[in-house]
DNA sequence: ATTTAGACCTGTCAGC
DNA sequence: TGCTGACAGGTCTAAA
């Protein structure tokens, strides 16, 4: 689900909800979102830790705790944050073992069933839940000396000053891979996942079997143009959802009504600049979407 | 050294 | 109605 503009939004609004809140402590309903430390580990470091600041780095969301720990969330695909009022709890009563089959008791979204796998009980009532229905996302808790290493493969934040023209095409020099793959590698560039480095070749008419190392210095700068474009306007839409993705507060992202290339399986998509349906092709496994009369494989 | 298939997981939807 | 298979925002590991 979540690539940087979703993950970047959440942390907007854990900093502006979170911010000096204190972890009382955390239930774990899934043993292996735990990745590090082990679960008891977990559970007695996280326990009375102060929330200092709230941060994303890559697609990760990172806290930082009193203590000089910090806790970083890695939602991967279905994995998503939900933030309870006082007075909100989990209905285990259906299905005591089942974390899937609980469902929400409070003033609003009663009956909705989150697949809770974490749970962090904060000192004034409220309750930060982690659901996750694929499995497939992590919980970390490092000492803060650690983040280097924990974050030491990730090339550059594409929305930083840093990220420029020449630092990408530097990054893309030498690289046989097609363009779409290179643009997934986190070590290129972090938080592109699959819908905005689809969108980002749209907007920069690139095709994504292009060689990474063949696109000439225009079309590098039309792509970093097209990186930075697409992901401010994903994190001023609230993120992309569809399904099951929902914000901290229940709601729906709307940038899903604003991508150009990406759609959901089974609909259609029109081109805007050319009126030509859009394609799809899989690359590595990965649906690419792409309008074959305005991104041509031309030029290799 | 790269590229790729498989693994990790469960829900949903299209087609038969 | 019910079963089967394809597909879904990500990333790691092992094999080719």
């Amino acid at each position: 689900m979540p690539e940087l503009p979703e993950v970047e939004y959440t942390a907007r609004q854990l900093r502006a909800s979170v911010l000096g809140a204190t972890i009382s402590n955390a239930q774990v309903f899934w043993e292996r979102v735990i990745g590090h430390p082990d679960v008891p580990d977990f559970l007695a470091e996280i326990a009375d830790r102060r929330i200092l600041n709230v941060r994303r780095r890559a697609k990760y969301l990172v806290l930082d705790l009193s203590g000089e720990l910090i806790l970083t969330i890695h939602r991967r695909m279905t994995g998503n944050l939900l933030l309870l009022p006082p007075g909100w709890q989990l209905d285990t009563s259906l299905k005591e073992t089942d974390p899937a089959a609980w469902s929400l008791k409070g003033p609003a979204f009663n009956g909705m069933t989150p697949y809770c796998r974490a749970c962090f009980n904060l000192a004034d009532g409220r309750c930060l839940l982690f659901t996750d229905p694929r499995k497939f996302g992590r919980i970390e808790l490092w000492s803060a000396r650690d983040e280097e290493n924990v974050f030491k493969a990730f090339g550059p934040e594409p929305l930083d000053a840093d990220f420029t023209v020449e630092r990408l095409s530097n990054l893309l020099a030498g690289r046989k891979t097609g363009i779409k793959q290179a643009l997934l590698m986190q070590e290129v560039v972090a938080g592109l996942g699959n819908i905005y480095a689809d969108e980002a070749l749209y907007y920069a008419s690139i095709h994504p079997l292009r060689r990474a190392d063949s696109l000439t210095s225009s079309e590098i700068e039309q792509l970093h143009a097209g990186i930075v474009a697409v992901l401010t306007l994903g994190i001023e839409h609230g993120g992309t959802s569809f399904s099951g993705y929902r914000d901290l507060e229940g709601e729906a992202g709307n940038n899903y009504d604003h991508l150009r290339a990406y759609y959901k399986h089974g609909t259609v998509k029109i081109c805007e600049r050319c009126g030509t349906p859009i394609e799809r092709l899989v690359i590595a496994q990965r649906a690419a979407h792409f309008c074959p009369n305005c991104q041509q494989l031309t030029g290799e």
